[in-house]
DNA sequence: GTAGGGTTAG
């Protein structure tokens, strides 16, 4: 790298947009000079912050910090800046990254020099804000400093792009600091594996950690990676459902003398146990128990988490007592986790006793506990509780979050109180929340499926002029409102209109389709529309074989309806309900057709 | 001196 050379990473655009924001405009404001040395000593409070338990550091701690910044920066002669970097290191450590932001202006504001550490550590600052456009500002004032970003700038911008989600800009960041000679390290490894496993590329983590082992990685150094990159790929993989792999890479992690711990065995357990292999993970847990890998609390929330799922209340209870008897402490999410196996058996009542008592024994429930119990509500149609509820958690002062507001919507709408949803609505946006694609979703159906096909509509065109992309679940709805409204013809013609808006209809659009043509009587164009999705490589699934079924029953084609039963049957898609259903209104027409009963290969109806 | 780091609930 060339010292003095201008920032080849961050636009001169994004830069000059963000001074003239003010956002960083202090940055700019100090002309660059050497510091001089002093010898003051470290005074005693920083010192003092400096030595507390980073990790366990207590939030008042961060009062103390800015009081004795206060007085370093009163200091005559002024102090050396490497200790303000001390300061702002071990406040950036605790993570209050807003604080470092606000503490370097006021340095300016003192007419102190920033050093390089100074801005490497406030550029890591904002990029773990996710405020990466920053963190090259923070860039472009090394260079003019005429500072050379190492390896540390680096891989704090690796990192942020990772957080925004940036994953291709990360990967060509990587690459370009390789070019430019600047050797990543493990730590720059460790970043770009997690950014890969978080945005599920595991495969590519996975893949970067062979070559890593092997040397064959761009920078041509070879690393022996740890117990931490083994850990996140191995999560990753399990995340994606490859529990093969992950189960390859722990073995490969244990050929290599690294030995596992009580995170990597929650991992495996956690993706066992999703991928409904109770029994592995179970046999995992033994040995991790007959391994002396004691189990923290994260491990038997998985395992409670997994019995929940599986309906096996009074053996999360079971657990919850083991868990109690090994002094490991349940926590907000234990009880949250159980809450939500109560309401999905529908016990809301039993749920809300656990919640009292939750705050009976000193934990503090959180909005997720709202959420589960507001879902649990409506779930069995107590819509007046549920709403209670809500205005419970907002007076007790827990922030609504977007999914608090989806649920209420969802129940709602569910409920036909679409004057609550609209004034939800409105809520949601005195919160500051943003309504996400699938809050457009709900409130595009809640409208349609109550009668509100116009508002429907009017929301529907807002969110077209307001540009944002609209994906095909949004058109489903719409579509779906348009069919079931009557409005085929308005329906056919912006179905016509999602290729040139480069999108591609889904199965679930083809069904409201059809649907729409069965329902205005036109079965050829619904019988088309089938054909059509078979040509274009879009399978239908058991609900399009229904509703061309019943379409055909409905108009007492019982020949089309016996041609797709034998379909059905071929495609060895078990019958439900609704095929059950058509079947015998089918029999009940003509009970000549009996014999094509054994068509509907295994009776026992799926849910 | 400054960069990481993995597991759980809706």
């Amino acid at each position: 790298m060339v010292r003095n050379s201008s920032p080849c990473f961050a636009s001169a655009t994004t830069i000059s947009r963000i001074v003239r924001r003010g956002e960083l405009s202090t940055l700019f404001l100090k002309p660059f000079s050497p510091s001089s040395k002093t010898s003051t000593p470290l005074p005693t409070p920083v010192d003092k912050f400096l030595k507390t338990d980073r990790k366990n550091a207590k939030a008042n701690n961060i009062n103390d910090a800015l009081d004795h910044f206060d007085h370093m920066l009163q200091m005559h002669p002024p102090l050396p800046m490497s200790y303000f970097n001390s300061l702002l290191a071990a406040v950036a450590k605790n993570k209050h990254y807003n604080h470092v932001y606000s503490m370097y202006g006021r340095i300016l504001d003192a007419d102190l020099e920033p050093d390089f550490i100074t801005l490497n550590i406030l550029l890591n600052s904002c990029c773990t804000l996710q405020r990466v456009s920053l963190g090259f500002a923070v860039l472009g004032v090394i260079y003019r400093k005429g500072y050379r970003p190492n390896i540390v700038t680096f891989t704090s911008l690796i990192k942020g792009m990772g957080l925004e989600g940036k994953i291709g800009e990360a990967v060509q960041l990587f690459k370009k600091i390789i070019e430019l000679g600047c050797r990543p390290n493990i730590k720059t490894w460790g970043i770009l594996i997690n950014a890969l496993c978080r945005s599920g590329h595991s495969e590519k983590a996975l893949d970067l950690h062979r070559k890593m082992g092997s040397g064959t990685v761009p920078s041509g150094s070879k690393f022996k990676t740890n117990l931490v990159c083994y850990s996140t790929i191995i999560d990753g993989l399990c995340k994606e459902g490859l529990m093969d792999k992950a189960k390859e890479l722990f073995l490969e992690m244990e050929g290599q003398r690294i030995s596992p711990d009580v995170v990597v065995y929650s991992s495996l357990i956690h993706g066992l146990c999703d991928a409904g292999e109770w029994e592995e993970a179970k046999g995992f847990f033994i040995t991790m128990l007959d391994r002396g890998i004691r189990p923290n609390v994260v491990t038997f929330n998985i395992l409670i988490n997994a019995l929940c799922k599986e309906g096996k209340l009074s053996e999360a209870n079971g657990l919850l007592d083991l868990m109690i008897q090994r002094v490991e402490n349940p926590d907000v999410i234990t009880f949250n986790t159980l809450m939500d196996g109560l309401c999905l058996e529908g016990k809301v009542d039993d749920a809300r006793e656990l919640f009292v008592s939750m705050a009976a024994k000193g934990h503090e429930c959180n909005v997720i506990s709202y959420n589960i119990l507001i879902n649990g509500y409506f779930k069995c149609r107590r819509s007046d509780e549920a709403m209670r509820l809500y205005r419970e958690m907002v007076q007790k002062g827990c922030k609504p979050m977007i999914s608090t507001f989806n649920s209420l919507l969802t129940g709602l709408f569910q409920d036909g109180m679409v004057e609550d949803a609209r004034k939800c609505f409105a809520d949601m946006q005195v919160y500051g929340i943003t309504p996400e694609s699938s809050t457009n979703n709900i409130l595009l159906s809640g409208f349609c499926k109550n009668d509100c096909l116009i508002e429907a509509m009017e929301l529907f065109h807002n969110l077209e002029k307001s540009g944002c992309e609209l994906q095909i679940e949004t058109f489903n709805c719409i579509l779906d409102g348009l069919c079931k409204g009557g409005k085929l013809d308005i329906a056919i013609e912006l179905f016509g209109t999602l290729s040139e808006r480069g999108l591609v209809p889904t199965v679930v659009t083809y069904s409201i389709m059809i649907h729409g043509f069965c329902k205005a009587g036109n079965l050829e164009k619904a019988s088309n529309m089938f054909l059509e999705m078979e040509e274009k490589g879009c399978a239908p699934n058991l609900v399009t074989f229904n509703t061309l079924m019943r379409g055909f029953c409905i108009s007492n084609e019982a020949d089309r309806v016996i041609e797709l039963l034998q379909r059905l049957a071929e495609r060895e898609f078990l019958p439900d309900a609704s095929t059950l259903s058509v079947v015998i209104d089918l029999l009940s027409k003509d009970d000549r057709h009996m014999k094509y009963l054994n068509l509907i290969p295994t009776f026992p109806i799926q849910a």
